[in-house]
DNA sequence: GACCAGGCACATC
DNA sequence: GATGTGCATGGT
């Protein structure tokens, strides 16, 4: 699959962004969340110059969150960047730098421990910013091999990690791409099934307002 | 107006 | 432990 996509498509250039410390961000941001809605909020913070992690340190968390409302969720993710903050300030002098000094499976260890850091977030920092191999699974990855009935619908994360990552050799490069490629595909030609209005097992669900 | 988007935590059973 | 739900904006 990984050479289809390179050799079709190309190098994706990933993660989307001028800095490490950007990427750590956006991966708070894109939880849930169109990538175009991030970039705004991305924006609004880099307006207001407080994308770095020393202002953030400083900036108010109810000020943070209305800078990035454009990404949907922003009092929660108001919160959450605001705890990798104090983590990275805690452990490591604000230094990203140092935190990537640390070693692969305790740091991400201690990333899960962050409230609002879960598994996808934490991949994404340790692939995208910290260059670290590791392979990072998301709904697209998902809804990729569940197509190709690689895996079933109800395999977990970390079951389809193991699948890339104990039949691959860990590459960076590789991995980076990889991921890059599946979302990429994954935009175009793996949408989510439209749900067929008329089935009465519609509804079931209860709206929330 | 309904549906969707590069998740996660938490309540409830 | 499994399942359901809140979080919210902007584009289609």
């Amino acid at each position: 699959m990984y050479q289809k996509l390179y050799q079709t498509i190309g190098p994706r250039h990933w993660w989307p962004a001028d800095s490490p410390f950007e990427v750590v961000v956006g991966a708070i941001l894109t939880q849930n969340t169109s990538w175009k809605n991030v970039e705004k909020a991305l924006g609004a913070l880099k307006e207001k110059n407080i994308l770095d992690p020393l202002q953030l340190y400083k900036v108010d968390e109810q000020y943070l969150a209305t800078t990035i409302t454009a990404s949907g969720f922003f009092n929660i993710k108001s919160k959450r960047i605001k705890s990798f903050i104090n983590f990275l300030f805690e452990h490591y002098q604000g230094s990203l730098e140092k935190m990537f000094s640390e070693k692969l499976t305790l740091l991400r260890e201690k990333l899960l421990a962050i409230n609002g850091v879960g598994p996808e977030t934490a991949d994404s920092i340790l692939l995208y910013a910290g260059g670290k191999p590791i392979f990072v699974v998301d709904a697209y990855t998902k809804r990729i091999l569940l197509r190709h009935k690689v895996i079933s619908p109800r395999a977990c994360y970390s079951e389809i990690q193991e699948l890339f990552m104990n039949n691959l050799k860990a590459d960076v490069k590789m991995f980076n791409e990889y991921h890059a490629l599946l979302v990429y595909i994954g935009k175009y030609y793996c949408k989510r099934v439209p749900q067929c209005r008329s089935c009465p097992l519609n509804g079931t669900r209860k709206k929330s307002h």
